[in-house]
DNA sequence: GTGCAATCATTGTCTAGGCATGTATAATTT
DNA sequence: AAATTATACATGCCTAGACAATGATTGCAC
């Protein structure tokens, strides 16, 4: 008797090597709608002298959601190295200070300065305007179609990186 | 009688500035999309000591789609300064050949070995994998329509960029 | 033809992230 | 209590991309 297969759906074979050119693909595409996002929303805050990933940790912390290194790093999923480089800019900017604890001195609090609240509350709108701007033409169930969509996808890829490819 | 405004949509209000949290945002799911996909194709491609934007102008180089360094560049929408020392990884793996063109002499051909022809040959059905896996459980009209959805995105994407927003 | 503008590739300097390592400080085990 | 393990932060070295400036060449205008 088999051992018992783990109940997962098959794959769907919307790709098969030879036949899509790449360039069509959802990757692809997903890097690109990615890519112009990202630089409508660059370009507007250089107003302000911030990115949209500089104003990330800014914005965990406003909703005091880590206010630590680490905790960053984690609620944002990249590297606690790239974390710490991250935050030496905004320090330099004035935009977070640092401050070791008392208790447990391994670890640095992070406090937004007057000046990162400040510029932190700039950001959304912006980020809003072009998300809205790409998403002309949708209907509303549309947008919600796509949020599915990605978080499926998201779930998916969950999945996949527990059980590996066969 | 007011300029005829250019007939322009509306853009929808989804997202708005204090309302939804972004870690649900299209463009905040989209990033971990993507990041799902690329570390699962670079986890896989790493055992050809190649990653996924490596491979992309080996790709542009089998397909005939541009051999200099700013075609490439054009091509995959990055810039010529970063395909130069792209390309300068790549040839020092001995994948591609630098050629510099005798009726141009300002240019530079590039010309694929045996050896990157033969690792770019590996590349699809990873990438075909890896994507299946993300899509498992959407039936072939969602994928059509995620597409779809993608490439409305971008090409409202396009437009913005010719008129900013308002 | 000479001068000017455009193009091509490269290099420097910056942000951004990954991985590995190191150091200090807890926490846990024995 | 001592030794081990784990955590937190920082640092070094790598890929990757953006922007700006440079040098070499070509093409165009005049």
């Amino acid at each position: 008797m088999p051992s018992p297969i783990p109940e997962l759906p098959e794959c769907p074979s919307f790709y098969v090597p030879g036949a899509h050119r790449p360039d069509q693909s959802v990757g692809f595409l997903m890097r690109k709608v990615l890519g112009s996002v990202l630089a409508q929303v660059d370009a507007q805050l250089s107003a302000y002298d911030l990115t949209y990933v500089q104003w990330l940790p800014l914005y965990k912390l406003v909703m005091k959601e880590g206010n630590t290194v680490a905790g960053l790093a984690r609620e944002l999923l990249i590297d606690p190295g790239a974390m710490t480089r991250s935050l030496d800019r905004l320090e330099a900017k004035g935009l977070v200070r640092r401050e070791r604890s008392t208790e447990d001195r391994r670890v640095v609090h992070l406090v937004l300065t007057d000046e990162g609240r400040k510029v932190a509350r700039k950001v959304p709108s912006v980020l809003a305007g072009v998300l809205n701007g790409h998403l002309r033409g949708f209907s509303e169930a549309e947008w919600q179609l796509l949020l599915e969509f990605l978080n499926r996808m998201l779930a998916n890829g969950e999945t996949l990186r527990r059980a590996p490819a066969p």
